[in-house]
DNA sequence: GTTGCGCCTTGACTTAAGTCAAACTTCAAT
DNA sequence: ATTGAAGTTTGACTTAAGTCAAGGCGCAAC
């Protein structure tokens, strides 16, 4: 498929001439990933960043013990790395796919180059990094804040991975990944997926949760009530 | 002193031309406020941004059961509430005075126009969310994967709060916000000063806190040692 | 099919850090 | 200097969640 149409069809660069995507088009790299392969990993320099066009990466940090906590997990139009490109020239966290993926990268220097000859693409950068900020102050806030079973109703609420019925939300990632997404571990998880069951907050399948109480839900995530 | 002099000195628009800076203190609103008052709260609307020109401003979320996670402390030339000139219309967290402070506010709507006309002014602002991504990066990585001497360790090493001597770090703020910085509670913090002082890795006074043992500092804070 | 390897669950135990309550210190304002 | 409020410290207690270890489940490869 021809690479400026793809390119007008990411949401970054929503709103960018026929022209302009043409130019990105010609500095852009497409690369190919299978599963748990490496992007880059913590501290490494960065020469550009990337877009995912299919597949699903995560961007997390390791402790010294082994213990993962994923900042984000990132789908097709979505970029990562960007922050590296304007702020410094080290990585501040690690990148990894869960599936078999393919990306477009963007090299530092030349996008650098285009983004100041273009108001309309900076500030749709501006937008993402703003709205990237804010999720990462929602995640503070959850670790902070929040105990294991409200963060985990919170993301049964907010994480918008529901299929055609909204009560039902497709995990699509493993209950170990969703557990160094919530900032815990898989036994924890396994425990809490057990009481909310039991109280009849969800039900829980493999790969699927439904919800069965929704202000139940939304009560634990602000707080307002625990599990007995 | 003449506004536009004021602006050309902030970090954040560096590099600005003479005329830029002018335009920028045509929109810009001086703004003065006492200890302890509020700027804005979470979730109310944006409809601009600050700079602060001298005194101190909190950053933070309150969870209902009144504890208080800080997410960072601005001083004089940090911009805050960009964000939310970016992405959303709501703010995504609250903002209180520490001292008495005066800052520059930039209604939304002007200034979002000067930026469209301006590439390297939106190429700092690029650059500062960057950072400030990054920070909040490493505020995650601190919450969910070091214990909280590990956490202070950090703090003393890489705050860059100190004055002349490197090994004196000046808090600068009280210890109950010390403990909302770190993600956690007074008590805790203070029987954290007290065990660090009697294994020598520091010594804690009120206003200062001086470094003993800056490698034994490394070591916990990077999770290879722990207090006995 | 059967084998094997991740993924997931469960139980028993440990522990870091929070809660509650009381007392002491500091400091700014009268 | 006196007062009072805020900041800080300490002790006793509770608890959420982590660790360790064992066993079960499920899917993919042979």
């Amino acid at each position: 498929m021809n690479i400026t149409s793809i390119i007008a069809a990411i949401p970054l660069f929503e709103g960018l001439t026929q022209q302009q995507c043409e130019s990105l088009g010609a500095i852009a790299v497409r690369r190919n990933y299978s599963r748990q392969q490496s992007l880059f990993s913590e501290g490494d320099e960065s020469n550009g960043f990337y877009i995912i066009l299919t597949g699903k990466v995560k961007i997390f940090k390791l402790s010294p013990e082994g213990k993962e906590q994923i900042l984000h997990i990132m789908g097709p139009g979505e970029p990562f790395g960007e922050a590296a490109v304007f702020a410094g020239e080290h990585f501040p966290a690690s990148a990894r796919t869960l599936a078999e993926s393919k990306v477009l990268f963007f090299p530092r220097l030349s996008f650098v180059a285009l983004i100041t000859k273009n108001p309309s693409l900076s500030l749709n950068m501006l937008a993402f990094l703003s709205r990237r900020l804010r999720r990462l102050t929602s995640l503070v806030e959850d670790l902070s804040l929040k105990e294991v079973p409200g963060r985990f109703a919170a993301y049964l609420l907010y994480s918008g991975k529901h299929k055609n019925d909204p009560d039902v939300i497709e995990l699509g990632i493993s209950k170990n990944q969703l557990a160094g997404l919530l900032g815990t571990i898989p036994e924890t998880l396994s425990r809490i997926l057990k009481r909310m069951s039991q109280e009849k907050f969800i039900k829980a399948g493999v790969r699927h949760i439904q919800i069965l109480d929704r202000e139940g839900l939304r009560e634990l995530s602000e707080g307002r009530r625990r599990l007995s």
